[in-house]
DNA sequence: CCACTTGTTGAGCGATCACTCAAGATCATG
DNA sequence: CATGATCTTGAGTGATCGCTCAACAAGTGG
């Protein structure tokens, strides 16, 4: 059936992907992913179509990643609230560590792509919009549960934790102090847990 | 003394900022700037030198703008917490309006430059510092004024501010709804000036 | 061993990149 | 008006961009 392909494309896809995270999409060559992936520029495109097209693989490749990370971390808690709590807490932990302090792909992604590149923008867009959802399902269950006040807006706290979490790793990548990353990371988390207590306000007079 | 320059340069500047801002350092070509500019590439170079120089000064032309916006906000309010407030407000309420809903151009160059690149991050890094100490001279003013907790950290809080606000401009280039973001803003908001209510926790119970 | 299919190779394509510089344009001054 | 100083112009520089494709390599089935 014809030639074996020499490389795993499970490698391969992870290399282009930690150099597109470093370096972004327009400052990254096709040189640069030559040496990257050991691949020559006509298998490049045999194996990926273009360089566009490897780059929405490798977001891909960051965001399932990413999310089955997330996932994980979830479904260590039963309670939403501190699932959501332990994930903000994994993110400033893992700086440093196993993750880079840099800011989170899919952002770098919104805001490098300008308004004539759309397939990247929306690719990113629409990545976004998943994790958000699944952080207001969370928080809809953590007010079906009555964890949190019956009268929070679940999609409003979702906008609200994802932009902590964006600003968060945006802040990772200004400054090298882990122990910074993680203060921020625990503040945010606080936050989380506090909707707890703000149900006390409403109805916890009785 | 020779034949005059036939272009303003504030507001050569200015359209440099917007394009810059717009589409980012690596996807803005000289073609781009000599059609925004409406100059040619000879009075470009003889002008500003370089395009990466170019894009430093019109960084800090953005810079300078930002700053004095800010501290035109804070100068209007003698309690430094509600200066602090009504500035995020205002970052959440522009967008869309005097603003577009961008990200800060800061943190888009701080994110789009590779190492490689040391000037524009540097550059990027070092206004970023100044904003992050401006913020925390406010909270200690705060903290010295009795605003908020003698033992309230004034670095942690600017920190965690910058990010907020960070968080709060990336995820308004994310959606278009103005109406979310001004939610978010007014929830930093609140989270500064909660901070007063703290206080009541520590020494307020007598 | 041959025919066939599929993968790899890398020189090289046209386009575009940031940038230069000799020539021309436009001033103030003599 | 002539001179010198300064600014503007835009064709053109070499380098690099993303990408192609004919030639070659390596596997399978007969």
């Amino acid at each position: 059936m014809g030639r074996a392909a020499t490389y795993d494309r499970e490698a391969v896809l992870k290399a282009a992907m930690e150099l597109f995270w470093a370096r972004g999409y327009h400052a990254t060559s096709l040189k640069d992913l030559e040496r990257a992936l050991d691949m020559r520029p006509g298998s490049i495109y045999a194996a990926f179509g273009s360089k566009e097209a490897l780059f929405c693989t490798a977001l891909d490749h960051y965001a399932l990643t990413r999310r089955s990370a997330m996932e994980e971390t979830l479904a260590r808690f039963s309670s939403p609230l501190d699932g959501l709590a332990a994930h903000v807490r994994m993110l400033g932990g893992i700086t440093g560590k196993a993750l880079p302090p840099r800011a989170c792909m899919l952002v770098k992604t919104l805001l490098e792509a300008p308004d004539d590149e759309p397939r990247l923008r929306a690719s990113a867009e629409d990545m976004m919009r998943q994790t958000e959802r699944a952080f207001a399902e969370r928080f809809r269950a953590a007010r079906d549960a009555g964890e949190i006040a019956p009268d929070a807006d679940p999609e409003r706290l979702a906008a609200r934790l994802q932009a902590a979490i964006f600003g968060l790793r945006a802040y990772a990548q200004r400054t090298g102090s882990a122990d910074r990353i993680a203060e921020i990371a625990e503040d945010i988390a606080r936050d989380i847990e506090a909707l707890r207590g703000k149900i006390d306000l409403v109805d916890g007079v009785d």
